[in-house]
DNA sequence: GATGAATGAGATTTCATTCAT
DNA sequence: AATGAATGAAATCTCATTCAT
């Protein structure tokens, strides 16, 4: 009766199932979308996802975790180069754009999905607090330098997380048509933190 | 079933069950919460709720209506003072955590309600687009005047209302308790927008 | 759409659904009756069950309560005659009988039903608690009047409220049948409680 | 998953999964329980199960078939004794006891398991039907030997199981404590059904 | 024989919405 | 205008059973 009955391997199965899901929030958003419509997708039958996923939002926070590890990463890579803090805060700017360009249909499951995935960009996540750490770290050390204007670093860190995650929705998430503008809000960003932050001489 | 009026005048009952949809809201979240709920808590039969309104959806777009009035309305009278751009940029900051923290629970509906929510505070609202509006001019107004440093007025009027956005969702938002740290976000806020925004002499 | 859209009054409901259950467990045991098949049965939707009962435990629990209290009245009838203790015997096991006959269906359900079902008949509940109180009563006073053998009355009264149950279960439950032996199931159930029970002058 | 050997011989898995389903329908009820369950209990795969059962109604049976041979060879070995009916009647009440104490589980399954446990231990059993039947023969001698009481051997058979049984459910199943007021019970037991089958010189 | 991932029918439950009164 | 019992579509989740390996 099934025309497909084969044991994939865990980790198969898992991406599999989670491709799935992405499609299908992205299609109609966190709370349109049912399992039914995830395992439909997947072409799997309803009790597979359960062997995976406990729930609907436990496959959302999956695909959020993943989305925060990259975040992570790309921070964390513009923080690696030798260089002056502006330069810094350019790459950080640029990286986090970069991610976003690539996972919008993640960061409007994160904003604008629903009560469950909000935590799971926030303060609740430990990869959100790695990142805030990040952050944080970069501005004490500026500040020390004297690269920065002197102001409570991790304020400071919280404000500019936001402010760039708030660019990327307008960018991303809000307007219909992909990328309208969004170069000109990654432009606007750079003008308004390099003003707010870097210590003119 | 007491003694309550049977016949209520239409703006009575709307007000009433606005009230009942807003205390609902903030105490099950916008998922969680259900007409019935709605209905129980203004004391009204269930089939009156859709004499007024049309759905959840429609109370919810409503009650923020409401608060996207009041930010406008708290943003334009920080305009009105004829003083100088960074005493008028203050003025907004603080007219802004002033209805935020009267508010916080619409916030929590807007930026964590839904999908379905989420226009309502954005680009698909009128009500945000003159806010927007008021913004993008005093920015230019005050780009020509000298006082502010140059750079687009519309991207930075975005920017600027999405910062405020964020940082009042961290303050009253995201924290389980009211107002911690809320104080320090909305002063770092100003030392950043500050910074950023106003033309040193 | 519906046929029948009409609000009866919640008794009537109750007593429909009631009714309808009571079929669908006979038909098809405890375990083997769903929900649906209860509405089917009713003509009502499925979301009216739940208007009136939580699940579906809830209504089986409401038929033997009401299955208790028909046979707390039937034993208590038997006391009212102001005759010897025999003939009060006589007039308990009858009585018993009487009903059981009337309620085969509800005593399989509550004997062979499930694990759900089962407190319902024994100690748990306070129909079941009366019954056992009414007979230690009897026992009691005819023991105090050397009408019966000298035992534990508490004791004796379990005992012959078991016999009588497990008499009436394969009288009635366990045989497919209907009356197969019950007649002779009763008498050999009166000959021995007489020769347990009542002293012999 | 360790050290286990791979190919057990057929009684030695049975034995196993037996003793697996066992305990889980102790702890869980035999509604509650699931094969997915008695497989992890047992340590084997999920499909090893249906190679020796086809269902959990299977092993339940054959749990109720191990305990009706063990009550049947108790009560077989009460009347090897070469005694009084009383003796051989006492030895009998003993016996009963004595395995119910051991499987009061079982019982629990027994009584309050299903519809589909409950004809193991009735009528549809021929085990149960040798019981009745060596029960009826000790009577049938004994009314002829003028020791018993005359009356209907079968019927008093079937009453006198009856209540053994209903004594233990009471005794074992029906309240948590496991032997509170077991002995009393038994010792009613004794006393009723002397007075009520063995006759007076 | 043994495995265990996969299946999918089906049961329970919720809730927005309707409409006769 | 107000009521609220009734509706029934739809969603979640469970679990006995199968079968390719």
């Amino acid at each position: 009766m099934a025309a497909r009955r084969r044991t994939e391997s865990e980790p198969v199965r898992r991406r599999q199932l989670l491709a799935a899901a992405r499609k299908v929030f992205r299609e109609k958003g966190y709370n349109g979308a049912t399992i039914s419509d995830i395992v439909r997708e997947a072409g799997v039958a309803q009790g597979t996802f359960y062997l995976y996923y406990s729930s609907k939002n436990a496959v959302a926070v999956s695909l959020l975790d993943g989305l925060m590890e990259r975040m992570g990463a790309a921070v964390e890579s513009a923080m690696k180069s030798d260089t002056s803090f502006d330069k810094k805060l350019g790459s950080m700017i640029g990286a986090s754009f970069q991610v976003a360009r690539q996972n919008a249909d993640l960061y409007r499951l994160a904003f604008i999905g629903a009560d469950e995935t909000h935590p799971e960009m926030h303060s609740e996540s430990p990869e959100h607090a790695s990142i805030l750490n990040t952050v944080t770290n970069l501005f004490s050390i500026a500040i020390d330098a004297g690269e920065m204007e002197a102001m409570d670093p991790e304020i400071a860190a919280r404000l500019v997380i936001g402010l760039l995650q708030h660019a990327i929705i307008e960018a991303f998430v809000s307007g219909e048509g992909e990328s309208e503008g969004s170069e000109q809000l990654e432009q606007g960003v750079r003008v308004l933190l390099v003003n707010a932050l870097v210590r003119r001489g």
